[in-house]
DNA sequence: TCGCCAAAGATTGTCGACAAAAGTTGTTAG
DNA sequence: CTAACAACTTTTGTCGACAATCTTTGGCGA
């Protein structure tokens, strides 16, 4: 009613400084420039978008609120890292999510939004191709959302943006590198069922796709952590 | 891991008055006493809790990120007022994650969930009994969301923790007064669902009792809304 | 009497400075 | 050489004051 366009869809259009850093975070998450548990000091933030502090707190709070980074009392913000019960929890929101925004996808496509739907993962496909690990984070959970706004249900559609970021977080800490995200192109026949008004096929692909995400994950050896000096600066060797 | 006791349940405990500040407003629209609309000004706000306005900031930030109020720039923050396509989206949103949790609450209840579930819709029908509104509101907000505690998924409960706020907005603006937020038992059946682990005849009563509230909405004339001096002050005659 | 414009008042937003806490470095004793 | 203590530095939290904006009040003219 007050706004036209969602918050969590603007692309930049930050007109407030608060806006600026909140995207440029969420941005970074959602393509692994920011490992887990990475401190978000708020004078570096500051400095780096020549704002007053009391806008990074703003925007550090904000975040906080979407479970993306995590505000230890007298110790500063941190980018989140997501437990493996937290992890479980998490995919399992997703798959009661995206379960209902299927069927609701189904009932409301139109071709253009199937065309669109189509678009992203042929996009997705060609950053695979060249190994372009963030656009592919960022193409792979845009295809999500794009089912979430084809549902026009924009209360599932922001709990899905939250739930999308805090997959890409965990997958970052706990995904094995070598098949990546959506290793291979399980978002086409999710398109095709879709277009074949399938539900019951749309609604397996669906639960299947997030079955198989999670199954990659290995608790075990965190893959990636917030990395300390030592790490970053000595390459060890692989054991 | 951090926290023991998760935020959306401590009851007062308030540490710092900023979470004093949260936890009053999210009581008092809980119980309808806050309509929705009502304007909450900062200077009001620090003089009341006797803190200072950064508290309260922090707090009314906290309360919009919940979307229990709204914040408008350089205007101030009031109680949401949810539109009637917000409400139908919350319902479904409810229907979704409910019935989720009610599968997973069949596989986990024990002996002593279940008393807890069934000692709430005593004391609820004890307060309709009463006509104690407030008491009613509560409890039967506590029943939800105490299946929501028995079946473990912290992430789902708190989208709940959102939503079954959100839902008593609706109810205060759309809801006949007649027939009061859940008007018959309809707790009661569900225990007895959740006891006998039918998964099938629980998820169904859930459905037709959240399905039953939203058919009881009146978009046409809100019930309840901010209440201006005037139409708190003279008393107006029925039409 | 009604509507418009200007001034006054109240409220929110922004900023810089200071206080408190945590982290770091350097020193010293064992 | 190690460990513990102390001083220092960095970072976060709090506060009050001022600026910007909105709302209300009062006045003026049609």
């Amino acid at each position: 009613m007050s706004e036209n366009i969602p918050v969590d869809q603007r692309i930049d259009a930050a007109r407030v400084p608060e806006d600026a850093i909140t995207a440029s975070i969420l941005a970074a998450v959602a393509e692994h420039r920011l490992p887990a548990g990475t401190k978000l000091g708020e004078q570096a933030l500051s400095d780096l978008f020549a704002c007053h502090r009391s806008n990074v707190r703003r925007a550090l709070m904000s975040l906080a609120a979407q479970h993306v980074i995590e505000l230890q009392p007298n110790r500063g913000a941190f980018v989140a890292t997501p437990s493996p019960e937290e992890s479980r929890e998490v995919f399992e929101a997703r798959r009661t999510i995206e379960r209902t925004l299927a069927r609701l996808a189904i009932k409301r496509a139109r071709p253009e939004d199937i065309a669109e739907m189509r678009r992203l993962t042929v996009q997705e496909a060609e950053a695979r191709a060249r190994s372009d690990k963030p656009a592919e984070l960022r193409l792979s959970r845009a295809f999500h959302m794009q089912l979430a706004v084809i549902a026009g249900n924009s209360v599932l559609r922001q709990f899905l943006t939250e739930l999308t970021l805090r997959t890409t977080l965990i997958l970052g800490l706990y995904g094995d590198r070598g098949s990546s995200s959506c290793a291979k192109d399980e978002h086409g026949p999710i398109v095709d069922a879709l277009e074949a008004r399938d539900e019951a096929r749309l609604v397996a692909l669906i639960d299947e796709h997030l079955a198989h995400l999670e199954a990659g994950l290995d608790f075990d050896r965190p893959a990636s952590r917030a990395m300390t000096l030592a790490e970053q600066l000595i390459p060890q060797r692989p054991l």
